[in-house]
DNA sequence: CTAGGGTTAG
């Protein structure tokens, strides 16, 4: 199906790098070959194996040393219960504790820190300040790692005054004075924010500060975030840096870097980076092969996402929640729901984790392909097994049924989530909103947006994508212009959605020029049209008999790896069958298929 | 026995 947006942007990328990708796959069965896990000599070589501790048998132990006639001390429990919390069970480990707490047990600075920590992961920082106080009433000092994990439950909570505060009051107050993890907290607190400099600049005012030299973490920490916002060149500049400074890169900052160059569909220097870090004795793990995996899935490469997982299987490697939850997904962006659903089963009969998620994206996928029979079924089965439906699993739902223009049932839906105890959230407003749009029900929409306002909820660009849509819709392409102008002066900027959006209004009202003007926009603020834009401005040049144009902007986005749609290529077939194009173009045009 | 960096969904 070459009209899908996924597989569009797919096929020329997979043609420019099947060569390359052979060689990825001789890389990653070269690691294997260099690293046989049965030989002892090369057992030496591998990462250290992670500890399989697992939920289930922790507290069964932590039942047992619970009941013992002389309670073990305090220490005993937390070397069980810390492991907890890096599996994330932030829950059990707090109920765990308030279980000592009832008999009798005194808490150190170290469960302390450990429940902190968790309320800080369940974004409870009201919790974990009370928590804090219970240091002091048992004469306790918190120490730098506690006011850490504080600002680190602040900034993952987006509560950056109180963070800084607590950085101030360690600066100022002398008695605790922040160290490498304080600073390395506040650097990913500025990542996470998008501001890459600052978190450079950061990294620059650390090595003044004393003792505090920039480690790897620190360098990881930006090269990752670089990596995520495509600065992939800035990111190598760093990684140079810091291996000109002794500290050389471990597996985690070959994961971002892995990461990076794949999401640009940039094959071959994956590859380059799966034989530099395997020359340096570090191999890929489960994170990598998962990146992988997903990447290739995301450009539409399942098939190659598939021999992945074989290769990770063959390398004792066994693919978890995560890298099923991708395959499926990449089964359902190309419309094979029962290879999706087999994916799916097989997780099931293989006892792996089927998680909220693995059931929001089989759900999704049945929804756009309009089987909102099979995604309720999963809905209700889900719940029969103990499984909570949680927010995105409601917004999927009720995309469903709007997308088939069933808006009451989302409605009720919507009406169910909040009696099951679930807070929708912007997108749930969004799915509604859109669904009411496109049904011309705009008194609704309205009603609902003040209903959300109401609620502070901050209206993001989508929602505004989704009136100003309505807009061009109805012929009211002043309106969706009114609104599209006051963007900026609400804080938000327009995606290629919006752009897109807006040049289909003008195309629609006959407004050619100013739709070409907003083409030029967009590419000026660095906006790249996607192939929706193209194929929008392409048919309304068509349209318009600009046939030259037309094809200046056909040649521009076959250069950048688009493919006309279904619906431009129709366009373009019966012009050819008119002998209105340019023979010379012919080639061209062929590419595109 | 406590803190900081890497993977999946709407």
């Amino acid at each position: 199906m070459w009209t899908s947006a996924c597989s569009c942007r797919g096929i020329p990328r997979l043609q420019s790098s099947l060569v390359s990708l052979n060689n990825y796959y001789s890389a990653l069965l070269h690691s294997q070959s260099s690293n046989p896990s049965k030989s002892r000599n090369t057992q030496l070589m591998r990462n250290p194996p992670p500890k399989v501790i697992n939920l289930e048998d922790t507290l069964k132990v932590f039942d047992e040393m619970l009941h013992r006639c002389h309670l073990p001390s305090v220490v005993r429990f937390n070397q069980i219960l810390g492991p907890l919390v890096k599996l994330k069970h932030y829950s059990e480990v707090i109920y765990s504790y308030k279980q000592m707490g009832l008999l009798g047990i005194v808490l150190n600075i170290y469960s302390l820190a450990i429940i902190i920590n968790c309320y800080c992961h369940l974004n409870k920082m009201g919790f974990s300040l009370s928590v804090l106080g219970k240091f002091f009433k048992c004469g306790l000092e918190p120490d730098v790692t506690t006011l850490n994990t504080l600002i680190n439950g602040f900034l993952l909570a987006d509560r950056v005054t109180e963070a800084t505060a607590i950085f101030s009051k360690m600066v100022e107050g002398g008695y605790c004075k922040p160290d490498v993890c304080t600073f390395n907290t506040l650097t990913k607190g500025l990542c996470i924010k998008g501001n890459n400099s600052g978190a450079l600049q950061l990294l620059r005012k650390m090595e003044q500060f004393g003792d505090c030299k920039p480690d790897l973490v620190a360098y990881s920490t930006i090269i990752d975030s670089l990596c995520k916002d495509t600065l992939i060149v800035d990111a190598f500049n760093l990684l140079s840096e810091m291996i000109t400074k002794g500290i050389a890169p471990d597996i985690i900052t070959y994961n971002s870097l892995i990461h990076g160059v794949c999401r640009l569909g940039q094959w071959k220097e994956a590859t380059r980076l799966l034989n530099e870090m395997v020359s340096r004795n570090i191999f890929p793990n489960l994170y990598t092969f998962n990146i992988l995996v997903d990447s290739l899935c995301k450009e539409g490469m399942v098939v190659e996402a598939k021999s992945v997982v074989e290769i990770m299987i063959q390398r004792d490697i066994e693919p978890d929640t995560v890298t099923y939850n991708s395959l499926m997904d990449g089964y359902c962006l190309r419309g094979e729901m029962d290879e999706a659903r087999e994916v799916f089963d097989l997780m099931v009969s293989k006892g792996s984790m089927v998680d909220a998620q693995s059931y929001n994206i089989l759900m999704n996928g049945y929804c756009k392909h309009k089987k909102i029979d099979e995604a309720v079924t999963l809905f209700q089965e889900m719940s029969r097994k103990g499984l909570i439906p949680d927010t995105v699993i409601y917004n999927t739902l009720m995309n469903g049924f709007c997308k088939l223009g069933r808006i009451q049932d989302a409605q009720k839906l919507f009406f169910r989530m909040q009696a099951y105890g679930q807070f929708p959230d912007v997108v749930s407003y969004a799915v509604l909103l859109d669904g009411l749009c496109k049904s011309q029900q705009l008194d609704m929409a309205i009603n609902l947006l003040k209903e959300m306002e109401g609620k502070k909820l901050d209206p993001d660009i989508v929602i505004y994508n989704i009136f100003m849509d309505y807009f061009c819709k109805a012929g009211k392409v002043e309106a969706a212009r009114d609104l599209f102008c006051g963007l900026s002066s609400k804080g938000l900027h327009p995606d290629v959605k919006t752009y897109t959006i807006m040049i289909s209004g003008f195309c629609n009202s006959g407004l050619i020029s100013g739709a070409e003007k907003l083409l030029r926009e967009m590419e000026e603020k660095g906006c790249l049209p996607s192939y929706v834009t193209y194929n929008t401005i392409v048919r309304a040049l068509i349209h318009n008999n600009e046939m030259s144009r037309a094809m200046e902007l056909i040649h521009q986005m076959v250069e950048r790896g688009f493919c006309a749609d279904a619906s431009t290529m129709e366009l373009i077939v019966d012009l050819l069958s008119q002998d209105k194009v340019d023979p010379a173009l012919l080639p061209l045009i062929k590419q595109s298929f």
